[in-house]
RNA sequence: GGCGGCUUAGCUCAGCUGGUUAGAGCGCACGACUCAUAAUCGUGAGGUCCCGGGAUCGAGUCCCGGAGCCGCUACCA
């Protein structure tokens, strides 16, 4: 982990960036989470990551909100980014880099990218119309907007009195990429998770593009539009570049840049796709920056199928269930729970499910019951195993197999089928456990129950390395009651050690619980 | 309106190029065990595979039609 980084493999991967005109909710927190779950993967796998997110800080809401409290955008958006900071310490997001588009070198990037684009002749000046609420200071597209018996034209949504409006605006050539973006899909299928996400992109782009308007002059609290400062970037050009920002851009030739771009992925949500697998690839061949290799749409959390609103006070804050069930359980969760790219549901109880069903019992209690036979039978130490049998073959097998099938699950992001392959196999070895009942071997065969202890901690040494990133307080503690170090970067907890067979005579601690079983706290007498 | 997806056990879902008694997890019932966090193991109950047609020796799995739910998109002059 040290002076070798140069002879690893590079990893770049980023969060979509946040608006910060909110809290954060659950929903923010599941992207950050897998995304430092992939993060984490990655780095004990060899990798040297990069691991990206932040807040994207301009815009005329926060401009609005600002004066509204009587503050400067900049101390609102300090506030607000130490909000979004404090969440991703509280969910132990490993970020490299909290990026802020009010950072000086993003400006620096998103001016370099504009100016790229421009000398591509692929920006120019002029005029962007639509319906215009004078009240909100905003632009409706057609469909927000409705025509009343009084003949005048209404925004749907903020009830407010529109009228045409023309403004002048820089543009982007987005209808010159149609083709471009149509081949890139063609040949790189992987550029776009899920498939049906994708497909829906594709579909999009196959529709026809229109220029798109990448300026704006009736706010300016944004990054300046070089060359004419009446301008500022219209949220997109400034919030996309922040992935380039990130690694040193615009000094290609800097050491980050070389290392890390092109991203390997872009994770974000479904409401952002079109942004990120159409706009931002058209921005970046117009600038002459390779593509990033992939973006992968994650779904929404609905609170009991329920979406989340805060008119109906179902909101979530992370904080709230870190301190109901716990930080680990809560990531378990919510990457075991739901299939990534889709969209899912939560309860209360399905997370009691899944930490007493899942970590308390088949996991928390297969390793309390082995490691107390062997600190109870074998005086603490790791006994010494004999020949295996069959069924001992078997099982560590199977134990065996899960690094390729995570790597590979990773690889697409589908941390839920990772995980349930782990617990299908910790359901073997609970049975395999039962089948081979070493309290009674320790009465008619020791030896024999030394290889089912054996063998059962072996698996789990496995299973606890390959949990790290989505639980790594938990994988710890699991680790050190296994013998296996006592720190996140020694070498018997990366990967690479996964091959190297648990070693007999390691004297273990004594055995404590790690997964506590969820109990109802008891009702308040009223 | 156009395009696409989904509809399988009480719940959440697997079921690839069609092939003997349709699967998993959770839940439920019964039994076993006692090493263990009232955990674990075994057995079982439970399904018109949305509906209706069709081609096939044979379809949950293909074709046509329909219903419901959902997504993307267009239009609403």
């Amino acid at each position: 982990m040290t002076s070798t980084d140069s002879a690893k493999t590079p990893y770049y991967l980023t969060t979509a960036i946040t608006y910060p005109n909110g809290v954060p909710h659950i929903g923010h927190a599941y992207e950050y989470i897998a995304t430092d779950a992939l993060a984490r993967f990655k780095r004990l796998d060899g990798y040297d990551v990069m691991f990206l997110t932040g807040t994207d800080e301009h815009g005329m809401k926060i401009a609005q909100a600002a004066e509204k409290e009587g503050v400067t955008p900049k101390e609102l958006v300090d506030r607000n980014a130490a909000v979004y900071q404090e969440a991703h310490a509280a969910l132990g997001i490993s970020y490299d880099r909290f990026i802020r588009t009010t950072d000086a070198d993003h400006y620096a990037a998103s001016q370099a990218i504009w100016k790229k684009m421009e000398a591509a002749g692929d920006i120019y000046l002029g005029k962007y119309e639509g319906w215009y609420s004078v009240r909100d200071e905003a632009y409706y597209g057609d469909d927000e907007t409705e025509l009343r018996e009084d003949g005048l034209r209404y925004s749907k949504v903020t009830d407010t009195e529109l009228t045409w409006t023309e403004e002048e605006s820089y543009f982007f050539r987005l209808s010159n990429y149609q083709e471009k973006l149509l081949a890139l899909y063609a040949e790189q299928p992987e550029f776009g998770a899920p498939r049906t996400r994708f497909n829906e992109v594709i579909s999009f782009v196959k529709g026809g593009l229109e220029d798109l308007s990448v300026s704006r002059t009736t706010f300016d609290w944004g990054v300046p539009v070089p060359g004419n400062d009446k301008h500022v970037m219209y949220v997109w050009v400034d919030a996309l570049t922040n992935y380039l920002t990130g690694v040193g851009y615009p000094d290609e030739s800097s050491e980050a840049f070389q290392k890390y771009w092109p991203a390997d992925v872009h994770i974000i949500g479904k409401d952002i796709s079109r942004f990120h697998a159409v706009y931002w690839p058209a921005f970046l061949m117009s600038a002459g920056i390779e593509l990033p290799k992939r973006v992968m749409i994650h779904g929404f959390l609905h609170n009991n199928g329920v979406k989340m609103s805060k008119s109906l006070g179902n909101v979530v804050a992370p904080a709230d269930w870190v301190a109901q069930y716990g930080l680990d359980q809560v990531r378990f969760f919510l990457l075991r729970e739901v299939p990534f790219g889709a969209d899912g549901s939560y309860n209360h109880d399905a997370v009691v499910g899944r930490m007493n069903a899942d970590l308390a019992n088949n996991l928390g209690n297969l390793a309390q019951r082995s490691l107390s036979m062997v600190a109870k039978n074998c005086s603490g130490v790791v006994p010494v195993p004999g020949a295996f049998t069959a069924a001992d073959a078997s099982i560590l097998a199977e134990a065996g197999a899960l690094l390729e099938h995570a790597r590979a699950a990773y690889q697409v992001q589908d941390f839920h089928g990772s995980l349930e392959r782990i617990w299908h196999v910790l359901g073997d070895t609970n049975a395999y456990f039962a089948d081979q009942a070493p309290w009674i071997l320790r009465k008619t065969d020791l030896a024999r129950m030394e290889t089912v202890l054996y063998v059962t901690l072996e698996v789990l040494r496995i299973v606890s390395i390959l949990i790290q990133p989505v639980m790594p307080d938990a994988a710890a503690k699991l680790l050190s009651v296994l013998g296996q170090g006592t720190s996140p970067d020694d070498a018997v907890r990366q990967f690479a050690a996964i091959s190297s067979p648990l070693a007999a005579g390691t004297v273990l601690p004594a055995p404590a619980p790690i997964f506590p079983r969820y109990e109802e706290p008891a009702p308040v007498e009223v």
